[in-house]
DNA sequence: CAAGATTGAGTCGTCAATCTTA
DNA sequence: TAAGATTGACGACTCAATCTTG
């Protein structure tokens, strides 16, 4: 019951992002990239999403091939790669955040307000518990 | 935010099932198959978990491979294929559905009475709309 | 040896195409 | 033609192994 909630949270969102050709994944990514003010290390990248490090590499590959964001070498580790968002990558990133920030809107604004209150605080001590 | 919540509480259903060897895909198609009380065809499976048929297909593929399931042929209709839970699947599913209630339970104990009933309101909409 | 990235294999989901049976 | 199941290709994730660089 929980779970199946949880799941229908995420189909939405999903789908709502999808409008603007990015998954909530790729969003993610250029979302960090966008918030950093520069280009990152993929490592940094997966540490910030929580993911594993292939699972990066996989994922600037799409983006890349979309032409969302680049590889760039890191000037000061030959090992590291950085991800640099560009100009394209930026406007679909504008486009899917609103998306989804108007999905999140539109699913508060089928509760209550005393709901909302219960449910943000919720999301809170989930959040950092 | 919303996403981020939503996506802890999965990683936490699913680790807590991991325990028993199962995803929480496969313990919800073993649990369809014991409330059902009998075998039931891949695409009866597939409408209940709303998910693809292909979908159905596969999972059935590897609880197959884990001798938790069999495939039988359906006597009423030569294009069918049952699903029938074998001994050893009852028994992961029973070692699985515990582990499971145990960790919703627990998750809805961080939360206050108030909450508590705030909460299941909540998600009975959710799961309806 | 440790850190950064990549590759390969496997799980769970989708869709589109195919094959058999009704 | 439509229904049931399967296959193949793809997206997003994991882990284990590998390669290069520190």
């Amino acid at each position: 019951m929980l779970l199946y909630a949880s799941q229908r949270i995420e189909a939405r969102l999903e789908s709502a992002v999808a409008d603007s050709g990015l998954s909530l994944s790729k969003l993610n990514v250029l979302d960090h990239l966008v918030k950093a003010g520069g280009p990152l290390p993929l490592s940094r990248l997966a540490e910030r999403l929580s993911c594993v490090k292939s699972n990066m590499t996989q994922l600037i590959d799409k983006l890349e091939a979309d032409g969302l964001v680049r590889r760039v070498n890191d000037p000061e580790d030959r090992r590291s790669v950085l991800a640099l968002i560009t100009d394209e990558g930026r406007r679909r990133y504008e486009s899917g955040s609103v998306a989804l920030a108007e999905q999140e809107q539109q699913f508060f604004q089928e509760l209550t307000t005393e709901e909302q209150d219960q449910f943000a605080q919720f999301l809170r001590r989930l959040n950092n518990g």
